[in-house]
DNA sequence: AGCCTGACTTTGT
DNA sequence: GACAAAGCCAGGC
């Protein structure tokens, strides 16, 4: 796919009484043990392919909501884990990478073009 | 309304 | 491949 459209401005899914986050919240929910992800995967998954930041920003508040979101399987494309900071104690979310068999090295996960997970492709709503 | 921030991504050098 | 800059948009003030 390639993005044609220069920038369509159009929301996804606008319903009312949810956000933005909570449709991030749902796909992060999805993601299998052991396997990750990027925030620009979860942005394009939901139509907000210039939102990537934004997905980022939710997992800031993911704390906040239950049932608690597997935001340790969500790195940026390179798959560093750029947010690990936010965990509280320093290493924890490597922590939860490797409880998964998720290597990490260097604050970033070794296999991470294998274990990527593609909502397009591996998940079927 | 306006400005600033940011757990990102892409593009150009 | 590394670095810098720009674009992105929801929240918080």
């Amino acid at each position: 796919m390639k993005k044609t459209k220069k920038r369509t401005k159009q929301p996804v899914r606008v319903k009312k009484g949810y956000s933005f986050f909570e449709d991030v919240y749902e796909v992060v929910r999805l993601i299998p043990r052991g396997r990750v992800t990027s925030y620009g995967a979860i942005a394009r998954y939901l139509g907000a392919a210039r939102s990537a930041r934004m997905v980022g920003y939710a997992m800031n508040c993911s704390g906040t909501v239950a049932p608690p979101v597997p935001a340790h399987r969500v790195l940026n494309r390179t798959g560093m884990l750029t947010g690990k900071r936010y965990f509280g104690s320093n290493g924890e979310m490597e922590k939860l990478l490797r409880a998964e068999n998720v290597k990490v090295r260097a604050d970033k996960v070794t296999d991470f073009d294998q274990l990527f997970w593609d909502p397009f492709e591996e998940l079927i709503i």
